[in-house]
DNA sequence: TCGGATGGTCAACGTGGTTGACCGGTTCGC
DNA sequence: GCGAACCGGTCAACCACGTTGACCATCCGA
């Protein structure tokens, strides 16, 4: 039964759909920061912050576990933020290998931007299939990645 | 770092996750085909397949308009589907510039077996929020991507 | 106390996109 | 008609952002 949409579009399926939306409301929340004149902070950096925001004493390492990429890449993302005066590098206070990543103060301002600009996205969304809706997606995405995921950490991993 | 425990902090917002189903979809996918034995096909080489089976005359320009790339991108990929035998590229009956993408027989074979796939994780959505949420679901992000993109034709760049 | 595990960096490379230059066919204005 | 501009397609150089691999310094447990 209807097993064969296979021609003719007009009804993508649920998956697809989810990466039009999400690619729709990054573009939004891109726009809106080019706006306002920041840098171009990508998905990555945004949940990098979000990151050292709930865990203070983080480090590359853990951050890389975090994002589910390399050490080395997570390494390369944060002193591209540091040099950017985002997050500063400091001294493990146990154990000299290691080093603490603190968000700055301007990490702090740019988390409370994003958080403001993705309530915009989700108002957005509000305005078109209704608050109610926007909670019932939201608990529906939750119980199907709890359902993948478990209670293992999410992989934050690019998309494509 | 025994005590994080609290990975998912306050509650992520709608657009993250959407981008986390996404991706987890996207990796059973590919588990899947994997376990089938298949050639490593990306999205993109996907939604290359079903574009070319529901515009029989397309050309390789049209494709990276729908792909939301540059006609460069469009040519290598194009290339590397030739070559894996999914379609071929053949003179374009009033122009003779241009050439006609067309499916091979193998990669309508592969548009069925994704068609198959994609249904398998619907279900398992199904199985996890039921059907009728599915459906809602459904609804709500093709309301949201119409209310972006209004009738013009939707991007499918990458999500990140 | 010593050997393996761990945090971090450097370097080389792969993938998949970009921009730019170009060729040849097409179409439009006059 | 015909030259100019436009357009389909390719080649080449480059870039962003990840990877693997080698390496050093430090830590820690048998």
């Amino acid at each position: 039964m209807a097993a064969d949409r296979h021609d003719t579009d007009p009804t993508p399926q649920v998956p697809l759909l989810l990466a039009i939306a999400y690619r729709a409301m990054t573009d939004h929340f891109h726009a809106r920061l080019a706006e306002l004149g920041r840098e171009p902070l990508r998905p990555a950096h945004g949940y990098t912050f979000r990151y050292l925001a709930d865990h203070p004493r983080a480090t590359t390492v853990d951050l890389a576990a975090h994002l589910g990429v390399t050490k080395q890449a997570a390494s390369k993302t944060v002193a591209e933020l540091a040099d950017w005066g985002y997050l500063r590098r400091e001294p493990h206070p146990t154990d000299r290998r290691a080093q603490v990543l603190a968000l700055t103060e301007r990490g702090h301002d740019y988390l409370r931007l994003a958080d403001r600009l993705w309530s915009e996205v989700e108002r957005d969304l509000a305005d078109v299939v209704g608050a109610d809706r926007v909670t019932a997606l939201g608990r529906d995405l939750r119980a199907y990645i709890r359902h993948v995921y478990g209670d293992q950490p999410v992989p934050l991993r690019p998309v494509w």
